[in-house]
DNA sequence: GAATTTATGCATTTAAGATGCATCTTTCAT
DNA sequence: ATGAAAGATGCATCTTAAATGCATAAATTC
């Protein structure tokens, strides 16, 4: 059981976007946490369309949260994010299984997921902020270099 | 977020077992849940290993529970046969993080899986089977053909 | 000792995700 | 206007874990 880089990376931008006031480029982001350029751009484009982050292009532009961090809650940007929270074949699109429709399986299922999401949801991006190592922000000056 | 098919089978495996008093052989088990026989000998392999189910090799041999369905919890089959619970890199082996040591990321995922797997534990196999429809046994006289 | 049934190892296939690359669009500074 | 900076998007390829199939071994019973 795990999840998609997709959610788990897209936590970790958003911890280095709550760290600085100012917007970061894709490029200092994904340098900075060591990941694919474009695999971040990806992340950061959805994330933008989410509404979790605020993009800017040209010139000065870059990515900022796209609300304050107490208002981000950690399992809702996983619920988005994940592309796939069927846990088993009977939960997902086209899943079967011999014992269905009369299967509890199902139902234990689908409320175990919520369980994982809730407990993530006791946790608002700022609360993590407030227990997690500062990264430290390159200055803008040498961040081009 | 989705299981390996082996978590997912070992359950529908456990509870096709529990329909039924008398042994049953994999290729019986396979065919009524209509999934791979290889894949299920394996998965039948392991169950065995745990103690999960009782396994018996040559004529009139097959498998059986390896303990009351009431004593079979669901959230510890799927701990047991599911390869990697490691929802987050950085939970995983080898898997890195830039914020670590100090990321408040790490144990909020930890507590979240272990919130997911309580869930399940809350049901026991007994549970599961009286809410699930019987997929009815094939008497062994015909069962060979 | 032959038939039945589980056990195991290896090799192949599959599918989802990740990655890289090329190109487009937007924005700003000059 | 023009060019550079930055995000957006589509496609094609690579990677990897899981699933599958096949062959063979081991155990058990009759």
């Amino acid at each position: 059981m795990r999840l998609s880089q997709a959610s788990d990376f897209s936590l970790r931008v958003l911890l280095l976007l709550g760290q600085s006031e100012t917007a970061q480029t894709v490029e200092s982001v994904s340098r900075r946490l060591g990941l694919a350029r474009s695999h971040v751009m990806k992340i950061v484009a959805k994330l933008g369309r989410l509404g979790l982050v605020e993009t800017n292009r040209g010139r000065g532009g870059g990515i900022r949260l796209g609300r304050p961090a107490d208002q981000i809650r950690v399992g809702d940007v996983v619920r988005k994010m994940e592309p796939d929270l069927g846990v088993v074949d009977c939960l997902r699109e086209g899943g079967s299984c011999a014992f269905l429709p009369a299967c509890a399986l199902r139902p234990a299922m689908r409320k175990a997921s919520e369980a994982f999401l809730e407990s993530l949801n006791e946790q608002t991006l700022a609360a993590l902020l407030s227990k997690t190592q500062v990264l430290g922000e390159i200055p803008p000056e040498i961040r081009r270099q």
